[in-house]
DNA sequence: AATTTAAATGACAACGTTACCAATCTACAT
DNA sequence: ATGTAGATTGGTAACGTTGTCATTTAAATT
């Protein structure tokens, strides 16, 4: 025993120990990792035995950079507080591991300038796609992703040109329903409260329809407060409370999210205001919430799981070659409950 | 022209390309772009011209590949719908964004197979380390994290043995002061409203520590009901509902979380029960829905977001050689507001 | 049995970086 | 001038896997 010192802090355990346990060739091992086909029962055998003794796991950077594709999906989305994203990801996530993908995640925070950055960082891991929320990004973001070769999904509105595809809804269309429903409900002094300086765009394009319905319509909005905090429940009912006292004949409230909307609704409680009597309120997004109220909150359900997963599945048969439409309309559903 | 199709679709660029058009060697390149030390200006210059020109990004595969670390870290948590965990991650996501760092994403949706499958899916990408949701894994993911040479935060609780550090707080003397403030508060009649088929353990936990500790102040648990369903206001409602109408003496209900609570509210609202004189409303987390009540939710406040940043930045400092305890306390309070 | 065809395995060379060590080039002290 | 430490650059060989092509072995065909 003069040969000191023998094992020189074995690192990783690899294809190659494997193989060498197995008494086969590094090759076959990692055919038999990845369930190539033509594998003999023997070799899978004496392979997933060596294996599993020694522990081993494929290193997937390696074979990610051998073949030049990775499991890997790029999700950028703009926040996590507002609830609406965290559906969203569920839904991406449920179709992504189903078939052998991973998340990366990216928050944006709603900045333009972090948007690049984290698409950059993103890219540098060989992601199989990208996935991002909304279509109003940098031009450097578009012609960073329109050079790549990778399939990329923006989600959440279909307003805009898409990169390539989008998945979502018609926001402009959404507020044109509620305009013209409210109006039809016979209501005519509108208000709108909004929140968090109107990011994203599209909470701002759904303000612009809205009103520019109404004006269509004979009874264009009174008044509006976008509030620059973030949306909750409590700025929404502070919000409507300021909204009212400067304009009491309001008989309408369309706010950009339910948050908001159940603070108003909540205002009006504590303020005994009659809804939708004396005012009437409607939400956006339709989350559980608004329909637990002692009222229901009526609202435009907007299909948030079912847009991360169909965004996840269009990256996917894009991935696989597949023709995809660049518009994908998922609908929204105008739910008129209690307080409107 | 008659040397036609000139470009065989050149693929990505890489390092090589950059060397060539700057002029360089490739590892000149290298060092330049990852900001090595001793890089004379006009190299730097060259070297970021070309790449500019040649619109370079650098293949992150490679270089963790040879460097045997990468900047991703894999948070593994087991739900999105719960508000919890996005804003858990909101705070992982700070951290690691700030020091180059990137989150992968695991959803185990509280499967314990799904959840061994996540851990060596990520670790396939030898991430620089793990964050996870709860102590409550199962062997095998123990047993494999153990064996890897990179740290593991586990966060959320800290009432068992960590696999290296944990960062939260103890649901047990959570549980143990909501029994002792609403004994003393002269509520007697206690009853608990769970969900979820008390997935994650943590709050069976709370509900067993809470039933031990009524128990040794001399009024144990009238009746609990724990629903099979995910949590919701609506949920809370129909349970809350259900509780009372089998023991309509209960006084003071202790919920799961805030949303169940929220809906206990709201029956109590719309059956005319009176908050908190009629029944005692406890919820669990804190959320800012509960604050913008009518009345404010007593609840328990929990530090989900610096539960995220602390773990981030508690994995960084172990990434860095730093010593680091193996639990972190971070607290809660018991906000005592209206209803309870 | 001879021949063809397919199945099963192996060898070698990349994928695009960076670690390691060697070489060159400054500037400054002798 | 001459040497020398330090700053700057370059060359070579991995990192651990898989694509490509070659080879062996078994099964199928005549």
């Amino acid at each position: 025993m003069n040969d000191i010192t023998a094992k020189p802090a074995q690192d990783r355990v690899t294809i190659k120990d494997v193989a060498k346990k197995a008494g086969v060739s590094d090759i076959s091992v990692s055919r038999v990792m990845r369930n190539a086909p033509n594998i003999s029962a023997k070799l899978r055998e004496k392979v997933t035995a060596a294996a599993d003794e020694l522990g081993y796991t494929p290193n997937r950077l390696a074979g990610a950079l051998k073949t030049r594709s990775s499991n890997l999906v790029a999700v950028i989305v703009p926040s996590m507080s507002n609830a609406v994203f965290p559906e969203v990801l569920d839904g991406i996530d449920s179709v992504l591991a189903e078939n052998g993908f991973q998340a990366a995640l990216g928050i944006t925070h709603y900045d333009k300038e972090r948007e690049l950055q984290v698409v950059r960082d993103m890219l540098a891991w060989s992601p199989m796609g990208v996935i991002l929320a909304g279509t109003d990004q940098d031009e450097r973001v578009r012609h960073l992703l329109l050079k790549q070769a990778i399939p990329v999904v923006q989600m959440m509105d279909i307003d805009s040109d898409p990169i390539q595809v989008a998945v979502g809804m018609s926001h402009r269309d959404a507020a044109y329903e509620v305009a013209e429903r409210m109006v039809a409900k016979g209501y005519k002094k509108f208000g709108y409260i909004g929140a968090w300086g109107e990011r994203p765009d599209r909470s701002k394009l759904r303000r612009l329809s809205f009103e520019e319905k109404l004006s269509e319509l004979g009874c264009p909005l009174i008044a509006r407060l976008i509030r620059d905090e973030n949306s909750s429940v409590q700025i929404g009912a502070q919000a409507t409370q300021a909204l009212l006292a400067e304009n009491p004949d309001i008989d309408c409230i369309f706010y950009a999210n339910d948050d908001l909307a159940v603070g108003g609704y909540f205002h009006c409680m504590s303020q005994g205001i009659s809804v939708p009597e004396g005012l009437a309120i409607v939400g956006f997004n339709g989350i559980d919430l608004g329909q637990a109220l002692p009222s229901k909150l009526t609202s435009v359900k907007t299909p948030r799981f079912t847009m991360g997963k169909e965004s996840a599945s269009i990256l996917l048969r894009c991935h696989n070659g597949a023709e995809v439409a660049p518009i994908h309309d998922l609908g929204f559903e105008l739910m008129l409950e209690g307080t409107a």
